[in-house]
RNA sequence: GCCAUUGUAGCUCAGGGGUAGAGCACUUCCUUGGUAAGGAAGAGGUCAUGAGUUCAAUUCUCAUCAAUGGCUCCA
């Protein structure tokens, strides 16, 4: 017998060899007709795997993300038995569960599928998943499973098999499909009652693009038809928040074929918004005892060089502009720094000038792979709040938290709750890619492992994500697809102050080495706003928000008092514009809504004897009717709570 | 950069070898109306660009440019 603990903290005697699903069983039919998989000592494994000793055990059902990705996985395979039988001779890479559903890498030779394959592939696989086929797991021996793949001519599968160990290798066989595969998966297909192809994409085998591209098909899968008509809801709702959409009905931005790909036009509400978070950040900075500097968009080739981007990107980067004179050549520049750290070394520091912080909304150039373009989120031209604090070794960590600080005040402003902070280290393997001493790198990597702890943040750690020049650490959000998207970035460099020679005298009267800071707590205006429209659907915070107020007169005979509330809030700084066409008051609410600013104040012959407004909100509706007076009030105060910020 | 799809009015889209259509938006007129679409008329397109096939191309073919979904990349 064996003891097996449940969640809940009650323990059972089985036999020995008992499943996760007769557990369940044990416990209620209707449980058990729920699970998908179980969660055994920590690990995952198919509920119909014998237990052989004692253990924590949680069924996984359809509530719980790794009971989803168990049903994804069972898809993929799925995916793949339904091509394997439409399309014979196929080959296929690997097909994993991903955040939203799963997909299958399938080399499919000489024929072309496209979405019109969908249909017959996902009738195909409600069939199969109709048919409850089982999961068979077997253990395989090493030269069993390359014998298999090699008679059904699969080299991906060989590839893939050859890099395993023997003894580890295991085969999931169900209906008449067997893969390479470690499980787990559900105890039948019956419980897939929903399919939706996804969509169809290039893919390189293994991540690399040296290799052969396969065809990638995504999907995904439910329970239930009723959530995958929710899911595809909700894919509609998310295309409504799309930046690149809202960006252009509230006239934010633009993009010419003629500026160039990946050049943003910003439009004036845009330039407004983007003004306003600017000042808003330049604002907390002066607080913080950062320096506004202003650099050229330009530099020469030598610059680059010296700073070692020549090296790392010249070659993919915007090339060089030439002049009339022989051999000169400047380069748009990619990076604030390397400017930065020549106005650091335009004079004599001492330690008492230290930390010495400068700030810049910096345009930068990047000649990013056409491919990769995606509206304002990644372009080839965009700026960054930008800034580079240089200091001594013992400031480093108070200057990094002071750092984090500003992230926080600015995502707190905005509401970005929904953040993940990524550490992002050097690729132990691959030194090769980074420039500076392994001592440098340790003591930058140190200090922001450290500072994470001390602030005992629940950091991801990624390998190989760093900087060139140095480890960093970044703040996610993801955007209304839940793609998600680098904004703020604080990164520790050692390595370019000795690049560039940067030096300070110390109370010792000798030369040492300032610390560098990279910090961009926005990222770059274009991503910040792009992820702030989805974000908050258009509907921008008050202070933000390019018209605040729209008076809507009645009627004609009300357009003088609708100028006087106008002049009125102008002279408030609040920013207001009066509707004077000739509609129904129905017609001028709807569109007011529609463009999404986020007070209505309607006047008509009662307002203009009692000199009182009549106000709506953007989406709540009516309020009331407030005196001028108070609603500026109200219009004020909500500004202040909203940009409250203790330092 | 790679794979796939797409490009018709400001926007959303229909159409199709014989040089174009709807709704919304826009302009003008009528209407002066109290909390999410009042009525009428009008204007607006080199059908992304360039070449080829054809008596004839916006429609077919190719190339280019751009967009979209991924892959790779992201200082």
């Amino acid at each position: 017998m064996i003891n097996i603990t449940l969640p809940d903290k009650s323990v059972r005697q089985v036999e020995k060899g008992t499943t996760a699903m007769e557990v369940a069983k044990s416990i209620s039919e209707g449980l058990a007709r729920n699970v998908l998989s179980a969660k055994v000592n920590g690990e995952v494994i198919d509920a119909t795997r014998p237990i052989n000793e004692d253990a924590t055990l949680s069924l996984l059902t359809w509530n719980d993300d790794a009971g989803k990705a168990t049903m994804w996985h069972s898809s993929a395979h799925l995916l793949a038995e339904a091509v394997e039988q439409l399309y014979p001779g196929v080959k296929f890479g690997i097909g994993p569960d991903v955040e939203n559903g799963f997909y299958y890498d399938i080399d499919f030779g000489e024929y072309q599928v496209t979405d019109a394959d969908f249909k017959k592939i996902e009738d195909r696989i409600l069939a199969l998943a109709r048919e409850k086929q089982s999961f068979k797991r077997r253990e395989v021996s090493k030269s069993e499973a390359i014998k298999y793949f090699t008679e059904k001519g699969d080299e991906y599968k060989i590839e893939l098999i050859q890099e395993l160990e023997d003894g580890e290798i295991t085969f999931y066989e169900s209906g008449t499909f067997t893969d390479l595969c470690r499980g787990p998966h559900l105890p039948d297909t019956g419980m897939i009652k929903a399919v939706k192809l996804l969509g169809i994409a290039g893919a390189y085998w293994r991540g690399n693009e040296n290799r052969k591209m396969l065809t990638r098909i995504y999907g995904i899968t439910f329970p239930k038809q009723k959530e995958l008509t929710e899911f595809l809801i909700m894919l509609e709702e998310a295309k409504k928040r799309d930046h690149r959409k809202l960006g252009a009905e509230l006239g934010i931005f633009t993009f010419s074929q003629k500026v160039g790909q990946g050049l943003p036009l910003w439009l004036p509400k845009g330039a407004e918004l983007r003004e306003r978070l600017e000042t808003f950040l330049k604002r907390l900075q002066k607080k913080m005892g950062y320096m506004q500097v202003i650099t050229p968009h330009i530099g020469k080739v030598d610059l680059y060089k010296t700073s070692g981007h020549y090296d790392k990107y010249g070659k993919d980067s915007f090339h060089p502009i030439s002049t009339p004179i022989e051999g000169e050549e400047f380069f748009l520049k990619p990076m604030n720094c390397p400017h930065h750290c020549e106005i650091y070394s335009s004079s004599p520091k001492s330690y008492r000038d230290l930390p010495y912080r400068i700030a810049e909304f910096g345009t930068v150039y990047r000649y990013e792979q056409s491919g990769e373009l995606h509206g304002l989120t990644r372009v080839r031209g965009f700026t960054q709040d930008d800034a580079h604090i240089f200091c001594t070794p013992d400031q480093l960590k108070d200057e990094f938290k002071a750092v984090m600080d500003i992230v926080m005040i600015i995502f707190k402003a905005l509401d970005f709750t929904d953040f993940v902070t990524q550490i992002s280290l050097r690729d132990p393997d691959d030194k090769e890619k980074y420039i500076g001493s392994d001592e440098n790198w340790e003591k930058a990597e140190k200090a922001i492992m450290e500072v994470a702890d001390e602030r005992r943040l629940n950091a991801v750690i990624e390998y190989g994500e760093a900087a060139f020049y140095g480890p960093k650490m970044d703040f996610m959000v993801k955007d209304a697809l839940g793609r998600k998207w680098q904004l703020g970035t604080i990164q520790v460099d050692y390595n370019l102050p000795e690049r560039f020679a940067l030096e300070y005298v110390a109370a010792d009267n000798e030369k040492h080495r300032p610390v560098m800071i990279h910090r961009a707590p926005f990222g770059s205006m274009e991503r910040f706003v792009a992820v702030l429209l989805e974000h908050c659907a258009g509907k921008f915070p008050l202070w933000l928000a390019p018209d605040q107020v729209i008076v809507l007169p009645i009627s004609e005979k009300y357009h003088n008092y609708a100028e006087k509330v106008l002049n009125l809030l102008n002279n408030s700084e609040i920013r207001a514009l009066v509707d004077e066409r000739s509609e129904k008051t129905g017609r001028k609410i709807r569109d007011a809504e529609m463009k999404k600013i986020p007070y209505m104040l309607i006047v008509g012959e009662k307002e203009e004897q009692d000199g009182t407004v009549s106000l709506r909100k953007q989406g709540e509706g009516d309020l009331g009717t407030y005196t001028i007076h108070d609603f500026v009030k109200m219009v004020n105060d909500e500004i202040d709570r909203l940009l409250d910020i203790k330092i």
